[in-house]
DNA sequence: AATTGTGAAACACTTCACAGCC
DNA sequence: GGCTGTGAAGTGTTTCACAATT
């Protein structure tokens, strides 16, 4: 324990949590890393490593009580609370995340929608007003967001990341194609369709491979 | 050589190749593994290591031909011809993505885009019109796609894949918060936003951490 | 002189195997 | 008896360091 906590640790504690309230809801008290396994898609031994960075959750010879592992990784998280979120960029990508997001009614929540373009602003996404940048920071502080999505084109989210990180944001999910350099507090994930979609196409049996 | 290919080394072609496609534009001929370390953020040792998976592509003492090496990456990833994919799932996300291939002229483009919504179907997205999940295999055998996107709800998402794996799909980008389970000839990568918000919200100074 | 290509070392993550506990 | 929690072994990836080459 109080070791550095490897990132692909963290990005299986979400798919966790999601079988364990699909049990909750579902009456199942009690499951094994066995079977938690067999619902993720992880070995049950990863399962229980996973797990041990964090504390002793289960009981030997038993398994995890459901309620009180999902209540454990969302402390863990920090989706104990309602987790607010700021998108910029209300374009093509950012209004369908911004839908996606209000639609679901999950701990993290897009709260506001910002773009610099005043054919945009004004205009509602489900009930949220997008509003222009120079709102920023003034909303962050509003909402207390930690959290923003980068849904602009590639010029202009060196920019933008600047601006998220001067008003306090601490994690960034960049979608635009840009290679952005924050400073040392700011967590970035970048995820870059291009990326994905070129790589898809090594695995197909078009190419020399 | 002749090894397998670790996931991570085909993830970083498309970075490299982006790099020097934006090289040849400016006409720069020859670049060093350290010079695109700098530009990518990836270490040069690395990106030596990556493309001698390949073969050996640069010439000691001088560095790399931006042009030749552009070529052999989009060769090794089969982006040397266009590489035609069809989307399942004309909802927000999917007509995001939609859009977003169709306006950027890259190798990579979706052609197609399917939905069983009969208020969506024969609709268009940029002139490709949404068809119905009936018509999927028969064009998928006339466009010659190989690759293929899901973004159907969670519930819908097994299906979807069966089919585009009985109409020869060899890989697949998951945008569906599911477990999908294809066969072996299959290559299947997932994004899932759900769990890239949640995971996020680690990296911020509202939890347990 | 400069930079690639690559074994060897270091590091990181996963799987094994079993002691510890209920 | 059964399942967790965890050191030890195994596997995979990155970094080091340098010989090979132009």
């Amino acid at each position: 324990m109080a070791r550095r906590i490897p990132e692909v640790v963290i990005k299986r504690l979400p798919v966790y949590l999601r079988v364990l309230n699909d049990l909750v809801r579902k009456d199942v008290e009690i499951i094994s890393s066995a079977e938690l396994a067999h619902h993720t898609g992880f070995s049950s031994e990863q399962i229980r490593k996973d797990l041990a960075y964090f504390g002793a959750f289960g009981t030997r010879g038993v398994g995890y009580n459901t309620r009180t592992l999902s209540e454990k990784i969302k402390g863990i998280l920090g989706l104990d609370r309602e987790v607010p979120v700021v998108l910029v960029g209300a374009g093509n990508l950012g209004t369908a995340l911004a839908r996606y997001s209000m639609n679901k009614h999950e701990d993290v929540r897009i709260v506001a929608v910002f773009d610099n373009d005043w054919d945009k602003i004004g205009k509602k996404i489900e009930d949220v007003e997008i509003k222009p940048m120079e709102d920023l920071e003034e909303v962050i502080k509003e909402t207390g967001a930690k959290m923003a999505i980068i849904t602009v084109p590639a010029v202009a989210a060196q920019e933008v990341a600047e601006k998220l990180e001067k008003a306090g944001i601490e994690s960034i999910l960049n979608f635009s194609p840009a290679k952005l350099s924050v400073g040392e507090g700011v967590y970035l994930q970048n995820i870059d369709l291009t990326i994905e979609l070129q790589s898809l196409a090594f695995y197909t049996s078009n190419n020399e491979g």
